[in-house]
DNA sequence: TGACTATACCTGGCTCACTTAGGTATCGTG
DNA sequence: CACGATACCTAAGTGAGCCAGGTATAGTCA
């Protein structure tokens, strides 16, 4: 329950947008994603990689191993069509469910 | 996997919002959110009995036996004191954190 | 050389919010 | 009087994410 805890579902859209900027590896998803976020979004590994394989594993994103520019082995991911088609439609229910809790939020006291 | 399926986490804090413009009951609550958001969140009676006996064990909430207009029995939700803050608190939570989906969703590709 | 940090990957166990799918009871209406 | 809407509730199952471990390698610094 801590204060930086994910609002479930949200990562896998964090994700499909990420990897559609760069071919980028797990690790650096998650430095990406904490770093764009200004700290706002704090990403455990534990969420992270289930998170990839579970992608994986539906068709939105396949993997290659390679070299970061470090030497470093790691495993690079990229959007498949079906993951380009999915980070379209969660975007837009992103959207609208931000939208809907904006209004809830800011609904002026004690209307019908 | 429906696509209306709430980001968990968020329900608590739309019920303290809508709670704290009126005191409302149980189904009330859930109509008052799915109205307000104009239809973009859909709240399952499922998720919220639960979510109002959590926040009530939690000290959140109060709650009280009594009669709606139409003269139904219905049981209504008030705020307690650590439910305002908890509300002020989940509020700033939520807006940070929509922030930085929003950056994160937002951000030119390729950059460093 | 050896310790330590950062990078880079992974998994298992647990928790807990939510979905689904039932259930009860009352009121108004066709 | 059947039916839909209102109004409440719970149990079983799912599944994402947290926590806490683990492995391995590259670079740094004493």
């Amino acid at each position: 329950m801590s204060g930086s805890d994910l609002f479930t579902g949200t990562l896998e859209l964090l994700i499909l947008r990420v990897v559609q900027s760069d071919k980028l590896h797990g690790y650096a998803i998650g430095k990406r994603i904490r770093e764009t976020s200004l700290g706002a979004l704090e990403v455990e590994e534990g969420a992270l990689y289930p998170a990839l394989h579970r992608l994986q594993k539906k068709g939105h994103l396949t993997s290659e191993w390679g070299r970061t520019d470090t030497g470093r082995r790691a495993k690079f991911y990229a959007l498949t069509g079906s993951g380009t088609q999915v980070l379209s439609e969660e975007s837009k229910r992103w959207a609208a469910y931000a939208e809907g809790v904006s209004n809830v939020l800011s609904t002026a006291d004690g209307q019908t």
